[in-house]
DNA sequence: TTGCAAGTGGAGGATATCTCCACATATAAA
DNA sequence: TTTATATGTGGAGATATCCTCCACTTGCAA
């Protein structure tokens, strides 16, 4: 899963170079942009970029990965003092800030967290600590798996990104996930 | 909105020519599939299919129409004899049931629906019907949105068309996007 | 019959993806 | 230092899709 030989120097030098034009023309464009664009952008070859990063999402993991880290610490630090519900709630309105940063970003959420880069792997493993914590404090129903949390915040994106709808419109949508559709 | 003068003769042919290979093509390998795919099979030029229909949410809409009538009409028989949150819960199932019998449709549900077909107006309107009914008795919170029920629509149908799952997972979502994550 | 609005096909330009391989070079061992 | 070679590089080109454009065809109303 992780690879294993260490990167030659230049190669190394190449892969922070094709990070840095990535988040660039990303922020600017899209995640649907151009490839190519981002290898010329970074001053290197379109081989390069592929053998670096070998599909879009591990380019758009490895690019997001820092966020994702801050995601993850952010939840970490507020969970502490929040209770089990409103932590997982508060968790999910990050995560669906942070899936519209990059727009067109939201429809890869689920598959770019699945790859391994520190940053995804740091945002699951608080999602799934969240989840857990609220399941066994009785807070939050069993049976949903963090899987349906990625699937909700994707649509909420999805949703959100569409419609210029600001965060108070995301909130509203985490709340109605959260709490249900039937009056209480 | 609509389109003022009714199409020639061949025009109406080659219409229906386009829709019936686009419903064979979309339930062969997904919403995703090539257009040129769709005019050949249809033995029609590209630029026909285009003239037709500008974009493939257009052609996506058109060939559920029926579909979505059907949904329409089975909600509008069922809800006569369902308490209102009986109704909705149902009606929210067959959207997530009706959006998966094309692999990749989920994403483009909201856009879909938007677009003025007769069966998608049919579904709307149903659905906004159904949650109004739900609101005014108070079965349902008043700021609950049709859009919202789409949103919840487009989440379940991602969430289960990537899993193999079967009907009892998407019942299984209904009934925690109904009842809400928290526990109650 | 006939005029023409409506319709047609598909070549072709624009854009993207991704592979392949001849060539270059960092680095570890001699 | 000098190799030997594993690792890395660039970018041409094969393939795919989208979508436009326009010369040509045809249904149909008058």
């Amino acid at each position: 899963m992780t690879d294993e030989t260490p990167l030659r120097a230049d190669a190394k030098l190449n892969r922070e170079r094709i990070l840095a034009a990535a988040e660039d023309v990303f922020l600017e464009r899209g995640a649907g942009v151009s490839l190519d664009d981002v290898a010329r952008r970074a001053g290197v070859g379109i081989g390069t970029l592929y053998r670096r990063f070998p599909t879009r999402e591990d380019l758009l993991a490895a690019a997001y990965s820092a966020r994702f880290e801050a995601c993850a610490e952010t939840s970490r630090a507020r969970s502490a003092t929040l209770d089990p519900a409103s932590a997982l709630s508060a968790y999910l309105e990050d995560l669906v800030r942070y899936s519209n940063v990059y727009r067109g970003f939201a429809a890869s959420l689920g598959t770019v967290l699945q790859i391994g880069t520190p940053g995804c792997l740091a945002t699951s493993t608080e999602g799934i600590r969240l989840l857990q914590r609220a399941q066994t404090e009785g807070a939050v129903r069993p049976d949903v798996r963090f899987n349906d949390l990625v699937c909700v915040a994707t649509a909420i994106s999805l949703a959100t990104e569409q419609d210029r709808s600001g965060p108070e419109q995301i909130a509203h949508l985490v709340d109605v996930f959260m709490n249900g559709i039937v009056r209480r």
